[in-house]
Formats: C-alpha cells, sequence, structure tokens
DNA sequence: CGGCATCCCAAGCGATACTG
DNA sequence: CAGTATCGCTTGGGATGCCG
C-alpha cells in the first residue's frame, strides 16, 4: 500500500500497526484496570466502581461498553430482584492478560526504583490491584 | 495552584497501582511506537518521523522530551555538522520492550481474527514496526 | 442496582509557520 | 537537521442529577 504524505490528518487507517491497534484498545486511564479487575472472574458493576475508586459512573460505563464493542468482555444480565448485570472477559480479553501483567511488572520496577516498595520484598507475579 | 477549584476532577492521587504507574508511560498515541522504534537501537528525530508516518514534530519532540524525563530514553547531541541528535533506550526503556511485545502479540491475534493477517502465516516475534 | 443525560474542563494532538 | 510557536479542534474524563 503506498503510504504517502496526506496534507491533512488522516482520514485513513493511521499506522496500522499491531502494536497501536491492540494499545487503542487498553488506552485511557480506566480500560487496563477493568480489564485487569475482571482477570479472576466476572464482577458487576458496582463492584468495578468499588475495585477502580476514582472511576466515575459515566467513564466506567462508557468503557464497558466499549469494551463489549471490541470484543474484550461481555455483559450479561441476570433477571433477580434487583436486578444484577456481570461483566466477564471473553477469549480475547484473557489475552490481554499476559500483556497487563508484563506492564504491572514495569510498574512494580518504577516503584522499587523510587523506594516506594522494599526491594527485599518480592515482586508479586500476576500482581493485584489494590482491591481490599 | 495549590487552591484549585475543588468543584471538579480529583487533587488526590488517583489508584497509585503498579498497573497505571505503568501504563501513564506508554499512554497517548505515539509514546509506545517511540519505544518500540528505539528498541533496536538508536534513531534521529527525524528518522522516528519516518518510522512514525503521522506524527507532528511537534507531538514527537513533546512526547520525546516527557520520555526522557521519565528516564525511558536518553538524548544525546552528536557536533557534527550538521548537528545531529540521538535518542536512545535507557535500561527503564529496555524495560518496556517486553511488555509492548506482548501487547504486539494481542495486536497480531486481532489480526487474524479479523483475517487482516494470514492464519497460516506464523505471527512474527518481537515483529517489527512497518518500517521498510 | 445499573445505568444515562447534561455540562464543563483540560489534555492531547494536528497543521502551519518559523528558527538556530 | 531538529526543533519551537501558535492556533484550534477533538476527546476523555469528572460532577451532578435523574430514571427504570
Amino acid at each position: 500500500m503506498s503510504l504517502k504524505m496526506r496534507k491533512n490528518h488522516s482520514p485513513d487507517p493511521p499506522v496500522p500497526c499491531a502494536l497501536t491497534e491492540c494499545m487503542s484498545i487498553i488506552a485511557g486511564a480506566w480500560a487496563p484496570n477493568v480489564v485487569w479487575s475482571l482477570r479472576s472472574g466476572p464482577r458487576r458493576f458496582n463492584e468495578l466502581r468499588e475495585d477502580i475508586p476514582p472511576v466515575s459512573a459515566k467513564v466506567l460505563s462508557t468503557r464497558l461498553k466499549e469494551l463489549e464493542e471490541r470484543g474484550v468482555l461481555k455483559r450479561r444480565v441476570k433477571r433477580t430482584s434487583p436486578p444484577s448485570v456481570e461483566y466477564e472477559l471473553t477469549e480475547l480479553g484473557q489475552d490481554l492478560i499476559p500483556a497487563l501483567d508484563a506492564i504491572v511488572q514495569v510498574g512494580f520496577k518504577l516503584k522499587i526504583a523510587r523506594g516506594e516498595w522494599p526491594a527485599d520484598e518480592p515482586i508479586p507475579s500476576h500482581a493485584r490491584v489494590e482491591r481490599p
């Protein structure tokens, strides 16, 4: 494909590489946390809000919808009373876990480098988010 | 500055977990591509612009400065004529490569799932960006 | 409980022009 | 070559309130 300089910002696929492709899924302030929070099983809307304290309902809702459209998770309505909704990772969602885990590992290296994590403490593998 | 209008957006630490920590480094449209482009050695400013076609000079410049401040890469000025500037990953920058590679792997899975990459073709390990 | 509607703000990015 | 300056747009996100 001829990738010529376009005068203006691309109406066409912008750098259609695998990296950008996947990054666009886990971009944004909360999407990675949502996926990460779901890695150990289904969670409900308000559970996710508690997992990721500062997220607003609007944004969480938006992210969830987007992640569902992208095939990362599934929304499941349980017709109980009161009705409850569960979100669960799809296979694609599961595929993201190793990538996120790799990112978390780097995050811990950063904390150690800044002395925010005791260096003698082992780096937790498959570390949890701060879910109390 | 200390007395911000407290009506909106949180003045408090936003989920200081390892995941968010590292994500903030590789967030944005181009930061991951920059790191990825540097993984096989130093690159110059305009080389990076060619590696990542749609990025503007302003944004690239901003990202590079930010990544340098964060300790991800080093800026090295060669006093030739005309002077040239090289950017190179630090150790921290290198640490990011496995994470980005994991992301790229997912990216290829996505492409395959959509039939944009021949399924019989092997998934390139440590795949390159489209650097011709 | 699980959202959506509304309003607003700030960051990120692109385009163009200009500089040392 | 390697940027900076300026501008304006688009997007993401927060706060609050309402609703089935």
